[in-house]
DNA sequence: AACGGCATCAACCGCTCGGCT
DNA sequence: AAGCCGAGCGGTTGATGCCGT
């Protein structure tokens, strides 16, 4: 980071924790005054033995004449789940399709109620897809020796891309690149697999969502607003595209694509259950991305072994880079 | 009544981003 | 181009309240 320096109060005998009504008052009569300018200034303007990012927190979070409290109405917690889905945890953008909401609030209300209203529907609240069992868990073997080592590693290319994508264009790049008939025709699973159809199936549609997804979050990154056609009908890339709502339109299903770079698709499950309860969710701030997951598990002594069992199942002649 | 565990949420901390010099 | 700085973001912490025993 850049030569930032901390909002220190201790140093600086500035004022920590909860705020006194006085000060709330002193805040509030300055603003309405002045406008807040400069946070960093005005703390001193103000007569606030408080810092200016404080000052912001407490004026942003709790302060501001436009904020809505009170409980989450069903609409509201509907949005918030598909935005979620969409966008992963930015929260202030989320925020900003609520209003009179702050993204604080839309967290803590995230990691309070509808975390854990999710893991009782059964969805994972990280991936927002159906919550992946053992039985999952045992076929991965088949699925890795059907997706042949070489094509991991070019997927692991292609999504390091997509992970990274903060410019739209080598993200798109490397959808396009997905979608397109190189790909496809190119890497035919079903030819070096012993794949059972349906296998295939969702095999290829981890693909299918990965575009989608990754367009819908570029999308709503840039525009803040979903895609709508000219009969102001949602307008998706694809079939099982997000499903942001509408104000008019709350939707009733959490939308089952991974949007964050931690919700890849294939197996953020099945790569982080390595040493916990396989039923547990997968920590949304460890790994970015699926493939750093795996990276993050070929490190670590402890479950190389573990792993060489797995790839030993998986037919070994199928591993063989071409 | 006292205690412990859990839930909630305001506030903080560390970091990134983008504008400016 | 490099560094500084203000603002904002997301994760985490800690104080508080509630509830069950």
């Amino acid at each position: 980071m850049m030569g930032r320096l901390p909002c220190n109060n201790d140093e600086h005998g500035l004022k920590k924790g909860p705020w006194m009504a006085e000060e709330d008052q002193l805040l509030i009569d300055y603003i309405q005054r002045h406008g807040h300018g400069s946070w960093r200034a005005l703390p001193k303007l103000a007569g606030l033995n408080r810092c200016g990012k404080s000052c912001r927190l407490r004026w942003n979070n709790y302060l501001r004449p436009d904020i809505k409290r009170g409980r989450f109405s069903e609409e509201e917690e509907q949005t918030i789940i598909n935005l979620h889905a969409a966008l992963g945890n930015k929260w202030s953008a989320i925020a900003s399709h609520l209003p009179g909401r702050t993204d604080n609030e839309i967290k803590n209300f995230w990691n309070t109620h509808l975390k854990k209203k999710l893991l009782q529907m059964g969805i994972d609240p990280v991936t927002h897809l159906p919550r992946i069992d053992l039985d999952i868990l045992a076929n991965l073997p088949r699925l890795l020796a059907a997706a042949k080592f070489s094509n991991f590693i070019m997927m692991n290319n292609i999504i390091q891309v997509l992970g990274s994508g903060t410019t739209p264009s080598p993200t798109m790049e490397a959808i396009n690149f997905l979608a397109g008939p190189t790909f496809r025709e190119n890497h035919q699973l079903q030819a070096n697999s012993n794949l059972a159809p349906h296998e295939l199936v969702q095999l290829q549609s981890n693909f299918v969502n990965l575009e989608a997804s990754q367009h819908q979050s570029e999308v709503s990154e840039y525009h803040h607003q979903p895609l709508k056609d000219s009969n102001n009908d949602l307008q998706f890339p694809c079939s099982s595209a997000a499903n942001i709502p509408t104000s008019t339109q709350p939707a009733q299903v959490p939308a089952l694509v991974p949007a964050s770079p931690e919700c890849r698709p294939i197996a953020v499950n099945q790569t982080e259950n390595k040493n916990i309860n396989p039923n547990d969710i997968s920590n949304p701030s460890s790994t970015s991305t699926t493939f750093e997951a795996w990276g993050d598990l070929m490190d670590d002594e402890a479950s190389d072994a573990y792993w060489r069992d797995i790839i030993d199942k998986a037919s070994p002649q199928t591993w063989s880079i071409s």
